[in-house]
DNA sequence: CAATAATTTGGACAACCGTCAAGACGGCTG
DNA sequence: CAGCCGTCTTGACGGTTGTCCAAATTATTG
């Protein structure tokens, strides 16, 4: 068919297509976004097709639809999920005029992440720890590291570059450090414990300045 | 029966309890050893009980007779396995004659640690992650966490003595940033990066400096 | 040795899982 | 309008799960 095709219709013909292809990924998207609702309720191992589907408006037939598989269903959640995190601090960083007003802002954004979104981080440590064990996460799970490790980073330097100096450690090194004061306060706050943020805030208040 | 007992045949009741106790204590851990071995195999999701038996000396029932639930049965794991993690480094601390010993002792423990104890850490990252949905791990967890902080505490604090000072921050920022750095060479090993423990030993190396 | 208790076995059970497929629905095209 | 195609529903399937239990086996006691 396509081969007997004039250059005109061909040209038609793949705008539909990719017109179909955008309109399926909207759909994939969509389901992702309903199907985090139930990941972020009982985590990765207690969520069912079937439970995900209940919690939402759609049936659990849909799903597997447009994921070939659970984990591919799973996969597409997390790139999804990454989109959303990644930029979470950038507007700080750019309209920060001051180290204080960074830390500020920074603290603040960091406060309500905990406070809010506390079920969707606890999926990512969830999904992280699955990647050790099953291969197939592991590059989607590796990549959002990494942007995660840049996104510190670029917290950092501005905060040095504020100051006019350099960060005192690399940027692995400083998203250990965040992501474990992380993950270590939202286990406590999720554990009902209310001292988990403010210590959290002051433990970064305190290394701000050390490390850059 | 123990009203009507003399206070000799008392004592030999309380004994015999105690020791019928032991014995039952024995045994649990015998079988949560056993359980470890496939639960570091295929983390806590994807392991039954069934395939930890078929995976041991042991029938299925045996294990709903010594545990009254599976998360009695994985908690009784968790709490084994810390006795094991937690003394790694001592001898290393207690031995170390110089800041320079102290640091390739404790690499070289790291290293081999990460090398052949993998799959018993990517058990323990999987759990502290399922405490976050699941609230009967959390206290064992938070307990665990709390002797590992004491661990990388011990450690830093002998290392800060050798060179006359004070370790530069909290204990808890300063287990972040090693549980953050080991988990995340953790996975890079565990997806056959095989620069991940060599760089996690020079990252150490040049931080150890300058945190004590 | 007999009898009582503790331990172990292996199968039965209902519930749930991921997957699949046959068919229904609705819009678009020829 | 008829036919096709993408989308979606529904129910069924085989397999696995945690749990429970009655019977068998072993250890302990009187």
């Amino acid at each position: 068919m396509a081969r007997q095709a004039t250059g005109a219709a061909q040209r038609v013909a793949v705008a539909a297509e990719t017109l179909r292809d955008e309109k399926f990924n909207a759909r994939r998207v969509e389901l992702a976004e309903a199907a985090l609702e139930t990941l972020g309720e009982l985590g990765f191992a207690r969520t069912s097709l079937r439970e995900i589907a209940q919690n939402s408006a759609f049936t659990h037939g849909v799903f597997h639809y447009y994921f070939s598989d659970k984990l591919d269903l799973i996969c597409c959640c997390v790139r999804h999920y990454k989109a959303k995190c990644v930029t979470r601090y950038d507007e700080v960083v750019t309209t920060a005029r001051s180290r204080d007003e960074l830390t500020e802002g920074f603290l603040a954004k960091l406060a309500a992440t905990l406070q809010d979104e506390a079920r969707m981080h606890r999926l990512w440590y969830d999904l992280r720890s699955q990647a050790m064990f099953e291969p197939a996460f592991r590059k989607d799970v590796l990549e959002i590291d990494k942007s995660l490790e840049a996104m510190i980073w670029r917290i950092a330097t501005r905060y040095a570059e504020l100051g006019n100096r350099k960060p005192a450690s690399s940027p692995a090194a400083l998203y250990a450090l965040f992501d474990g004061l992380f993950q270590s306060a939202l286990l406590r706050h999720l554990a009902s414990d209310e001292k988990a943020i403010p210590d959290l805030l002051d433990e970064v208040r305190r290394l701000l300045p050390t490390i850059c």
